[in-house]
RNA sequence: GGGUUGUUAGCUCAGUCGGUAGAGCAAGUGACUCUUAAUCACUGGGUCGGGGGUUCGAAUCCCUCACAACCCA
């Protein structure tokens, strides 16, 4: 942030400025290190539920937030404060309690946005509101801008660039700051009652791997080479399988240099687990235990309201379907594992898509999968049964030639979640990542890397297992019905110019 | 990457055909001991996103850059 010459600041942000000077010339502290408080807003309201109108309780507390209205009258001021979660409570300042100076000092030193504390007895007012009749108050601190208009909603770039302000004066933005704890905490709840063990494994990483996708590229001066930012944790979770830790899980981030709307985001929070003995069905089984149970320690039940008043059913067993009889749906024509390139680019042109002449057999498959589905699948469901090609980490379908155990989860229109029967076999998943390789050699920016390391633990022996991975924020879009954008705090946003 | 729309006071937004920049809230001054988005009176506040062009004259038309949202790939 440049600096700004004094005098050609904003008329209210000179003002405020002034304020705090004057406050610190008459020699009070305009922040100071501690203030009263004996009891929370909140705390405030539990402790006097019920009371009659105009009733003085003879309760002398010391209380604090934000002023976010101010009415002053001649000899009896009001302030609406309001403390994080929301909670609001009246303060009121008359000539007879405060004195002439202090009312005359709140007037003139104290704004809107400003925190202070205010000491007094709990009262209810003439009209019923409860409130603190101050003896004294203090200034916690001064708010050099002023808050937005509290009854018009802030436009959406101002929300996601001053999330701060965005906290302050909207209610929606408090209750879904608090709703993804909410949701991590009842995740790590959920594996824990199914024995599983959280870990933590590397987001630096020398290969990257896991996925496909192209990842963000640093560099370590301490050990001269280049490093990734992940893209997956996958070959670290098997790894640990390997090792005997059976059941497995991971939440944290993961970061993919690729396209950002509605849906994606460069970093993103990302749940991945793995259970030794488990297949395909037992993590399908797995994630719709942890949706499902999400959504009741958030709202009770399994039928989510959206932000938009619209109602959800993420209840019951979801509903399953063949990729394949998907596609063939879609496009009016048998289409099989084993539809040739070339009949499945005719099939993509009679839709009218444009074809990457790199795409490989089973990514065009995939592609007129996502096109012919498009804003359907809104009611979750698993797509089962992938093009081995796409999948190198999965075991191959033990009834379909060229297919791999690999289920897509879809809920409103996006994935929210992908399962596997892992790959355990250390040639064929060799040879796999072999192809990969020479992919990647082809111009590929997607392909995965030959994890030599990654190998090798395979080569131990790793047990049959099931894996899952769901993103975290698309779990909170699916509960609430916001963008991804609304679910993360602090969204990648590019600097404003100055 | 392509297209569309937008960027005006602290905030949210108007701005007609190209002719001296508007509102609500917020702010300043004054009045008011029961207000609830308090009320009443008066007042101040603008590089109209940046740069360039057309024109006697541009918030408005054209070009360009930046940022944002939406759609498409």
């Amino acid at each position: 942030m440049s600096q700004v010459p004094e005098d050609d600041l904003p008329e209210q942000l000179r003002i405020r400025r002034e304020k705090r000077a004057a406050i610190v010339a008459r020699g009070a502290e305009a922040y100071p290190v501690a203030v009263p408080r004996t009891a929370s807003l909140a705390e405030i309201r539990e402790r006097h539920q019920g009371l009659d109108v105009d009733v003085s309780t003879g309760v002398i507390e010391s209380v604090s937030g934000r002023v976010i209205f101010k009415r002053d009258t001649g000899k009896l001021c009001f302030a609406t404060l309001r403390e994080g979660d929301g909670t609001e409570l009246q303060a009121m300042l008359s000539l007879d309690k405060v004195g002439e100076e202090q009312l005359n000092l709140w007037k003139s030193e104290i704004d809107l946005g400003d925190i202070v504390s205010v000491t007094g007895e709990v009262i209810t007012s003439k009209r019923g509101e409860l409130s603190i009749l101050a003896k004294s108050y203090n200034l916690a601190a001064k708010s050099l801008r002023p808050l937005p208009v509290e009854h018009k909603p802030l436009s959406e770039e101002t929300r996601v660039r001053m999330r701060y302000v965005d906290l302050i004066v909207r209610p929606e933005a408090r209750t879904n700051a608090r709703l993804r704890p909410a949701v991590m905490r009842q995740l790590r709840e959920s594996f824990n009652a199914r024995q599983y063990i959280e870990v933590e494994t590397p987001m630096l990483q020398v290969m990257h791997g896991g996925a496909a996708a192209r990842p963000f590229k640093t560099f370590s001066n301490a050990y001269d080479m280049d490093l990734f930012l992940r893209i997956a944790p996958e070959l670290f979770l098997k790894r640990c399988v390997v090792g005997g830790l059976e059941r497995v899980f991971e939440i944290n981030r993961n970061f993919r240099n690729e396209g950002a709307d509605s849906s994606h985001s460069p970093e993103f929070a990302m749940i991945e687990s793995y259970q030794a003995y488990g297949d395909w069905n037992t993590m399908a089984d797995l994630t719709r235990g942890l949706v499902q149970e999400a959504a009741m320690a958030v709202y009770g039940t399994h039928q989510v309201v959206h932000h938009d008043g619209t109602t959800f059913d993420l209840g019951g067993t979801w509903r399953e379907a063949n990729l394949y009889d998907l596609i063939s749906d879609g496009v009016g024509e048998k289409v099989t594992p084993q539809t040739s390139l070339e009949d499945l680019k005719k099939i993509a042109a009679k839709l009218g898509m444009k074809v990457d002449p790199k795409w490989i057999t089973g990514k065009l498959a995939e592609e007129i999968f996502e096109h012919v589905t498009e804003g359907q699948l809104i009611e979750p469901i698993f797509v089962r049964g992938f093009p081995v090609d796409t999948s190198p980490l999965v075991r191959g379908h033990r009834e379909v030639e060229g297919l791999v155990e690999k289920w897509d989860l879809y809920v409103q229109g996006f994935e929210l979640a992908t399962g596997y029967s892992e790959l355990i076999d250390p040639v064929i998943q060799r040879e796999r990542l072999v192809e990969q390789a020479s992919l990647g050699a082809k111009g590929d920016l997607e392909a995965m890397n030959l994890d030599e390391d990654f190998l090798r633990a395979m080569e131990y022996a790793m047990p049959p297992m099931g894996g899952m991975g769901m993103g975290v924020d698309r779990l909170l879009m699916a509960l609430t019905g916001l963008g991804i954008r609304e679910t993360i705090l602090f969204p990648l946003v590019k600097p404003e110019e100055n």
